[in-house]
DNA sequence: TCACGATGTTTGGGATCCCAAAGTCAAGCA
DNA sequence: TGCTTGACTTTGGGATCCCAAACATCGTGA
């Protein structure tokens, strides 16, 4: 069991997320500390973390109010995040130490290959997926040899859909056959590109390994902007981030998905 | 004045690049409160923002410990923020609202090179200097559409050195007339990449402004190597970081320069 | 003499109380 | 009727107290 501040500061994250709060809604520790019956202690520091993550913002005098990222938020977070994995996918192509983890990314390439043979993009499979894609990237930015870059990814993770590795779908369109189609054809696409990534790291060629890696960076971003696309409606609540981390249920009504442990 | 834990956080901050701890010395809540005479709430939040910012680290259940960055900390950081730069450079390039902002970036051209050919290394040139760099730096940052390039750079700029568009320099090499020869040239050929950069991003070419924005940074990362090598003994208190912070002078002992208002 | 357990001590986390600053509102005066 | 000013209220920041967990230490029994 985590501390209550961080465990407080994940379930206010995932109540901005999922839009329980309205935009630019006003915070203040008195409520806060009442509706989730704690002491205003830990409001507080849970409140610091959020705004250090942007998520809130503190107005001088006068108390906090929500600042709740838009998909062109998540947008702009992805393009930061891939090109600072360009970065280490370059780097670590000239790293000497690399060969001790080649196989890891092997393995995690491997897996995913046979995960889409089989076809399924259930729930379980999907999890599969994601833990071997988030394995591959932090595989790349831990052994790159500037702990700097994994540091700054790990800084502005603190989304479901901005963790590294994650994956993201729409509920929408993974809801019909034609959809999972698509989206297991993305999963294609972006493991063949994990393997010219493989190779291009394992040979030492630093410009390929940059610019596949940006290419597949680039991947994700088109998706949700073609996502962003289809309804100027859709928020960030109904763009599905499959990571490590994830948003708490709320209380009330039903859970879109599993809390992972 | 700014809130007691933030000032907090500040003097232990410099205390730590100042290496007025031991690297991995202890340090506890109470102990803190006692030293700055203030309780241990703002001790509290003050050493989570820096636990956030890797200058400390929290052991499970007993306290935390110093981690001070070490030179080659500063190096990998500076290579992640030039990463980022580069990028920021790149997307303006393509930015349509870049006009409105590319006067900004030539007045700071030139008031660079005005300070040059006076051709002064005191400390108020150098700020200066730092200023207009700054506002270069900062311009690129901000006018390139992508908000979140500008602010993982400010997540990442809570040392001094790390700050956009800090400008460093070593103490002992600006105290002879060679080193002062050689400050100057580097000063010469970063602002000359400025203005490569300047015609890049006005003319509309991205490879060329993240290309040389590349290279503008690598400039200062090859310098802190070329400073890393002269002595494995020197740690960063001896690289001073021109920026717009400043390390909080130590109350004992001389001040090594001014606080910035 | 060594191992194990009980107890004391240290440390961080949480709750509660107090205070200063700033916003709000209404009454009174021009 | 409109503006100003004072009191009240709300809010966040800081101090202090309490507690549980974990480490250290000492004593006792095998």
């Amino acid at each position: 069991m985590e501390s209550i501040d961080t465990e407080l500061a994940a379930q206010i994250r995932s109540d901005i997320i999922l839009g329980m709060y309205d935009r630019r809604e006003r915070l203040s520790e008195a409520q806060l500390s009442e509706t989730h019956s704690v002491s205003r202690t830990p409001v507080r520091l849970a409140l610091r973390m959020l705004e250090h993550e942007g998520l809130i913002r503190r107005s001088k005098g006068r108390g906090y109010y929500v600042n709740a990222p838009t998909v062109k938020d998540i947008l702009q977070a992805v393009a930061v995040r891939g090109h600072l994995e360009s970065l280490a996918a370059r780097l670590m192509s000239q790293s000497p130490g690399r060969h001790n983890v080649m196989p890891d990314l092997e393995v995690a390439i491997d897996e995913i290959d046979r995960l889409i043979n089989v076809g399924k993009m259930d729930d379980a499979s999907l999890r599969m997926m994601q833990a071997q894609n988030a394995a591959f990237h932090k595989t790349i930015l831990e052994g790159c040899g500037n702990d700097y870059v994994g540091f700054t990814c790990s800084r502005i993770s603190h989304l479901p859909m901005l963790e590294v590795g994650a994956m993201m779908f729409d509920r929408q369109v993974l809801s019909t056959a034609d959809g999972i189609a698509r989206s297991l054809f993305r999963l294609k696409l972006g493991n063949s590109q994990h393997k010219v990534i493989f190779e291009a790291i394992q040979s030492g060629d630093p410009v390929r390994a940059e610019g596949v890696m940006r290419e597949h960076s680039n991947t994700m971003v088109e998706y949700i902007k073609v996502f962003e696309k289809r309804d100027e409606e859709l928020t960030i609540k109904d763009l599905i981030g499959y990571s490590g981390i994830s948003v708490i249920p709320a209380k009330n009504g039903s859970a879109p998905y599993d809390e992972v442990t």
